[in-house]
DNA sequence: CGCATAATTGTGCGCGCACACATAATAATA
DNA sequence: TATTATTATGTGTGCGCGCACAATTATGCG
């Protein structure tokens, strides 16, 4: 009838001893005889005592101070769904009684320095733990390092560092995200078609997550033993004139059928290169304002969505599980790739990533 | 720091009175003078107070009976889904001490009769609320009426009876479906093919669930103004020596380019067909474990996926919502039509539908 | 054996809320 | 005005847990 409304109390009185003697050993702060440890193990052998979780919390007033470090929100509207997703983690804990108090801190995802920088002022706040999405490889070793060292919990999001020894990672597979796209751009393609992969204003030497995405791609084709042409091009200088030239440029590509770009600024060169040349396929990233209308009015065929706003939440939440509620939590923890046409795009709109566990 | 940790007994000392009278305003019980009532609810407007949850549900110790009716998981592993995420959300509940006693009734998805014959035991032990996967549409509405003339709130999920007037209902548009469908059809193909329509040991006039899905895939050529042809074929006694008869008069289609199956049994034919004709391209439901082979094995291209196990779970979440926390919950809640493909079936299947708020 | 000290065990309180119940203030009636 | 009704308001308790502290029992040593 009633499956898990074992508490601390009746282990107790089945083992023959009070309720303290009991929550000493769950928690084994010692100060236990042999003996009662002994009967008591035995009771939690046979009952799987789950404690109550909402009682759990309640008697905890402490202040967990997490601050989140990300790319600055105004700057683009894909760190703008990050900062969503951690509000609404935040506002969700809240609902809970649960003391968060989460700080915002923020870099330019185009100055290391800054980055660095911020890591810095963090790690000399003595946070109880911090939220990362990091877009530096070797710049921000250092600052994870230290938070190791000092036993400050970090998780990870959007951009894996497996040596940084994250307390967990949640993101997708950026590898096979590009195999995705890959697979995506070559459905009932004609076989000697040639591709164009295209960086949207990054610097590659700085940005491994979008390397991996393009092996991906390129491993797709490779494994498949087809010969298709694939070619890298890394567009900068969005404002000036040779921009137009840059575009021209990809479309020079003899038997071009495709163009992948690898962020979210795909929108910015979606349109001209459909007016262009309408048989081109378009792929590209996220579920930001300027996509979904791309989508919709055909300059863009597909859109690999990563979910940033329900990464981000997650990752609080994940925080507070470890923090709170003292759960394991997994090393990593990969988002499926989902894949945006014209038709399902609204499915999409129409369920934000903030679903919930019991509130919502 | 604290945005919100006002408790009643603020808000009491704030309007200058007790918690007890702050309690009666907050529940309209009543019993409460124009005066003390008007200076509370002028704190309560100048504040947003939001109740903890914790502390809500901690008092209450009911125990409410919920019923599920689904189609017998054993017969149909899509169904099995739909049990397993009720499973994990009765669970969940149990960890944050929620005392909802879920009773499972099955029904045979093929004989309407089993769905009265259960529908009508479940109106009669009056239970305080009821989870439904309702297949049949005119046989089930009396069920739905009783139920609401009693006013014992009922959710449904996975199909949509909008007369039903159910307190909210979960699923997919199976129109966008079909268009979707018809979408991932299209990519690439050459403007002569034709398609099938395929609907595997259904009786399609009880299932306008399937209805709607072809007239969605329908839709989506008509309104490019192609003129693909489209057939429509109903498979039935999967055993009889008739079938492969049945499967080779679809495969007579002249430049059949994809068979279009409205249901998660793509599995019982995908691998005969490909066989057959490799050109033809495969669409068929959900991930279960036939369909997640056939996807890797290349026998099917595309799965819709609708995703049974957060559906059901977040059924039952919905229910928690509306009985426990007395929340509003919305009238329909649209899932996202996914995509899932051979390239990104894996990031699908170690992601399992079950996240979740704060535990799990 | 008596007393100090350590080791073990038990008890009490508070977290925020809902609800039952006790008390106080007001109105109605004799 | 005294005495009930009636209405309004305040107080107390428990939910399950964690933690601080009190009480008890065992051990050491002169």
């Amino acid at each position: 009838m009633k499956p898990n409304n074992i508490r601390i109390k009746d282990i107790a009185s089945m083992a023959g001893v009070s309720v303290g003697t009991v929550d000493r050993v769950l928690h084994n702060r010692g100060k236990v005889s042999r003996d009662a440890a002994r009967r008591i193990e035995k009771v939690l052998n046979k009952i799987n005592y789950k404690p109550n979780l909402i009682a759990q919390t309640l008697g905890k007033n402490k202040n967990y101070r997490i601050v989140a470090l990300i790319p600055n929100p105004a700057l683009d509207p894909y760190w703008k769904q990050s900062f969503d997703g951690l509000k609404s983690g935040e506002e969700q804990l809240g609902q809970f009684g649960i003391h968060f108090i989460l700080e915002y801190k923020y870099y330019d995802p185009h100055k290391k320095e800054s980055f660095q920088e911020s890591a810095l002022k963090i790690f000399h706040s003595h946070p109880d733990g911090v939220l990362v999405a990091p877009l530096f490889y070797y710049a921000s070793l250092p600052f994870f390092k230290k938070l190791s060292e000092t036993k400050i919990p970090f998780i990870l999001f959007n951009t894996h560092l497996v040596e940084a020894n994250a307390l967990s990672f949640i993101g997708q597979d950026l590898f096979k995200s590009g195999r995705l796209a890959g697979e995506l751009m070559n459905i009932g393609q004609q076989p000697n078609s040639s591709y164009a992969i295209v960086h949207v204003n990054e610097d590659l030497s700085n940005s491994v997550h979008l390397v991996e995405k393009e092996h991906g791609f390129r491993d797709y084709f490779e494994k498949r033993g087809d010969a298709q042409r694939i070619g890298t091009f890394i567009l900068n200088n969005l404002k000036s004139s040779a921009f137009q030239n840059q575009l021209e440029s990809i479309l020079q590509m003899p038997d071009l059928s495709g163009v992948y770009v690898s962020t979210s600024k795909v929108y910015l060169i979606a349109q001209y290169l459909k007016k262009r040349n309408p048989g081109v396929r378009i792929i590209g990233y996220d579920l930001i304002k300027e996509n979904v209308s791309g989508l919709q009015e055909g300059h863009i065929d597909f859109i690999i969505n990563q979910n940033p706003m329900r990464q981000a939440k997650l990752g609080i939440q994940s925080l507070a599980n470890y923090l709170i509620f003292s759960k394991q939590i997994p090393s990593t923890y990969l988002f499926p790739l989902e894949v945006i046409t014209p038709e399902n795009v609204t499915s999409y709109l129409a369920h934000p990533g903030n679903l919930a566990g019991i509130v919502v």
